[in-house]
DNA sequence: ACAAGATATGCGAATATTCGAATACTATGA
DNA sequence: TCATAGTATTCGAATATTCGCATATCTTGT
């Protein structure tokens, strides 16, 4: 696999977390499985939002599917994808308390020194 | 904040790094601060186009930026993203090797069944 | 076979992203 | 101050994402 593909993919892995709705998702499914019902009752997303959000995690692999009678049971296929999550959150975190303090340290802020 | 705020800041933090070429110049700055320059030499990347992208990374908080005479010097502002960045590619690469085994398993794969 | 509940898909409009071309800005040295 | 190298911004066109609506599909119970 050349670079060119590899980073193609890799932001296509990325573009999938990349959404409030996709994330909220996610976010229910971190402590086991859950149905679509189930995530459509804790969440404000119409089902047909949700099936198609669902059919984009279903689709970059990011979760794995099950059926049971009449639902179909939704869980992450790997757990390092929540680990990821986390980091991120983290950098998010660290970033929000840090804005204060080098706020204006940016070389591309000119207007400071004018 | 709440959870819709949190959910979006967050995705606009992964968004950030949902494109090959921010993940090219991320790649790049792992080991250490790069200046404009050096970057659009070890890539294709045309240099308003680059530009663009750094942008988008300094807007965000990614990356941080130092001048040195003409030339202004890029960071990776926080270590925890490119552990991020590594732990998706993890996922990557363990979802490729798993996607031959798996194929066909999807319920949503209705036409196997007909 | 039929009805009802659960989930998925197709389509179109609104919005967001991406890129290249042209141009503007900043710092250094003559 | 002027020229030049290095970097940033603006703008418009092409493309991609997102959402809601309508509808289709699948499964179970009768």
């Amino acid at each position: 696999m050349d670079d060119d593909s590899f980073y193609c993919l890799h932001s296509e892995l990325c573009k999938t977390l990349a959404n409030p709705k996709r994330q909220m998702i996610l976010d229910r499914l971190r402590d086991g499985e859950v149905s679509v019902g189930e995530i459509a009752s804790q969440t404000d997303i119409p089902q047909a939002t949700l099936s198609q959000h669902l059919s984009i995690l279903r689709s970059r692999g990011v979760v794995r599917t099950r059926r049971a009678g009449s639902s179909i049971y939704y869980a992450i296929a790997n757990p390092k994808i929540i680990t990821a999550f986390d980091l991120i959150t983290d950098v998010l975190r660290e970033s929000l308390g840090e804005q204060a303090r080098t706020a204006g340290t940016d070389e591309s802020e000119k207007a400071k020194t004018a």
